[in-house]
DNA sequence: GAACGCGTGGGTAACGTTACCCAAATCGGC
DNA sequence: GCCGATTTGGGTAACGTTACCCACGCGTTC
């Protein structure tokens, strides 16, 4: 039925074919010093002519894996693409390969898939938005160079790919107000002392003196998430006339909230993103967001990371600033409101 | 700056803690036969104390990585989370955990990163709608126990997991062309000898008498693709009243360039997608599509890996049966048709 | 009571690669 | 032409785990 698996081609049988040592093989493969070129040039001729490719697992036990492990909440928002464009743009000229885990819904299983990825010894791991606590954090970069993205606690032991949260926030909130809302709703990420956005928009509420219509709902920022604390805002009364949501993602589902309750959009509720993600460009969503780089945070990630596996020990906390983008799907309130 | 750097518990040390050696320790581990329940227990009560955790590196040296490696086109296409969702459903119960890997632009790119998942040793390779060639899949197969989704190539090296296409395109265009549209054009993924879907188009269209309508516009499964597709349309004359697009994704970019041409959905052209996935729901875009489930599709293709893992040798066909979700994005073509 | 089978557990040799160290050859400067 | 430095290449011992095989002790069977 299936044929023969002939045993792999390893170091020894290039070393033969080449007529060199093991030692001088491995030093082709990782571009080490000690070799001539007439011996590389050898070297080389034969891998190509055996189709040799080194295991990861042997390297791993002695050297690299030359693996970059991701770790993401999850795979639907479309925000986590951007990262990845940038991060691949900058691991495409080197012999790094990365590799993507996802976190699952709680901080457990997220521990646990951090886990996964340090036990398959990845040379440099990227968290994005993580939820585990920042002990675990500083334990993990402990344990592997660590870059940790969208997250603003500080850590001596990782670096940090960030964007101005506070500035973006204040935009959208600031553009909501600006357009005559008073009830503005806020949906965001349930994370203990990360609520920055939460926060700002509380603060940005209190300074036009809205305090009393300080409304948050904390989920997650997924498309359900979104659904779900846009759904019991119809409910209310006064029901908000616009909502700032936390991410785009979180911002889709709330637009189908909206649509099951019969609200129309902008038209009785003014819905808000956070990201710029290329759907919420999409003409029929049209949603005013924030846009943050992802392409320029995930190659910052990609080089910090590189620099942390040749050995900076130093952290270093990169800062994007995010603009406003107004599109169709907010605008003034309806004059009705009382 | 940084503490120190200890040494990771090995086998080893879990095996003097708990006074055993070490072959008793990885049975253990593996779950094999060969232990008591007593011993069982002292070795598991050793692990938590000490923190242990196995490496995959070390692992692979010898047997399995307990790792099944996933290669998806491209992390933007909203189907995959579901896929992804099914098979991490099936492996939770497992030890087994699953790596993303993206395969690029091109099918050279995509080769590279199926080899980045052979040599690390993952014991089951899932490939989602891959593009290279069958030739290379078999190869691949050679090596690595795999399931091939969404293709509908044979093979007895792999297992196949797919929707039955033919039966999907089928409905779309039947739905387009019982609208009363005549002038329905398609955009698929260029992709040679596996173009199920385009085919069928094509088929439908003749044996409506249509083939003088027949525009295919094969590009990639992008958004962008799906915009590129469609902005040559309006340029044509006599316009399509009507487009299937071979994903979601593709449809989304083809909403994009019609609303670009200032032409309305459905009013003037009336576009369907393929995949069903989340984003077609919603409200504002409402674009008529093809059910076809990802969660059974990935959780099968989870089972089947695992099969295969334990032995299986034989192959497998897994075919799922579509079905057709209108939505407002698709109804009569105007009047004015000539 | 000897032979046998079975359930447990251990000893050991791999697996493929790299880090470390040492030897030989070559080079450059006086 | 000699000495030291540098460049090049090799030998070998890990790295942590598992596969394989063997030993022991106990119960069961003729």
């Amino acid at each position: 039925m299936s044929t023969r698996q002939r045993r792999r081609v390893t170091i020894a049988d290039v070393a033969r074919q080449a007529g060199v040592s093991t030692t001088a093989v491995s030093k082709v493969l990782r571009s080490a010093y000690g070799v001539s070129p007439a011996t590389r040039d050898r070297v080389r001729a034969a891998i190509d002519e055996l189709g040799y490719r080194p295991r990861a697992a042997a390297r791993g036990m002695r050297g690299r894996t030359y693996t970059i492990g991701v770790l993401l909440p999850d795979l639907r928002n479309p925000f986590f693409p951007d990262i990845l464009d940038g991060l691949y743009e900058q691991l495409a000229a080197t012999d790094y390969q990365a590799i993507i885990v996802t976190g699952g819904p709680d901080a457990k299983a997220e521990s646990r898939a951090i886990d996964a990825l340090v036990d398959r010894q990845v040379d440099g791991l990227l968290m994005v938005a993580p939820r585990v606590a920042r002990a675990r954090l500083e334990e993990v970069a402990g344990q592997v160079p660590s870059v940790v993205l969208g997250l603003h606690e500080k850590s001596a032991r990782y670096d940090t790919v960030l964007d101005d949260d506070e500035v973006g926030a204040e935009l959208v909130v600031r553009h909501l107000i600006g357009l005559g809302h008073r009830r503005v709703a806020h949906i965001g990420r349930r994370a203990v002392g990360r609520e920055i956005r939460a926060a700002t928009y509380a603060r940005v509420m209190r300074e036009h003196g809205l305090e009393e219509e300080v409304a948050v709902a904390m989920t997650s920022c997924s498309e359900e998430g979104g659904h779900e604390g846009a759904r019991e805002l119809p409910a209310r009364s006064p029901c908000p006339t616009a909502i700032f949501a936390g991410a785009d993602q979180a911002a889709f589902g709330a637009l189908r909230a909206l649509h099951e309750a019969g609200l129309a959009v902008p038209a009785d509720v003014s819905p808000a993103g956070y990201d710029n993600t290329r759907l919420a460009a999409l003409s029929q969503i049209s949603l005013t967001s924030v846009d943050q780089d992802g392409a320029v945070m995930g190659r910052t990630a990609g080089r910090l990371l590189l620099e942390r596996v040749e050995g900076r020990t130093t952290a270093v906390r990169f800062l994007v600033t995010p603009a406003l983008v107004p599109r169709r799907s907010t605008a003034p309130p309806p004059d009705d409101v009382n």
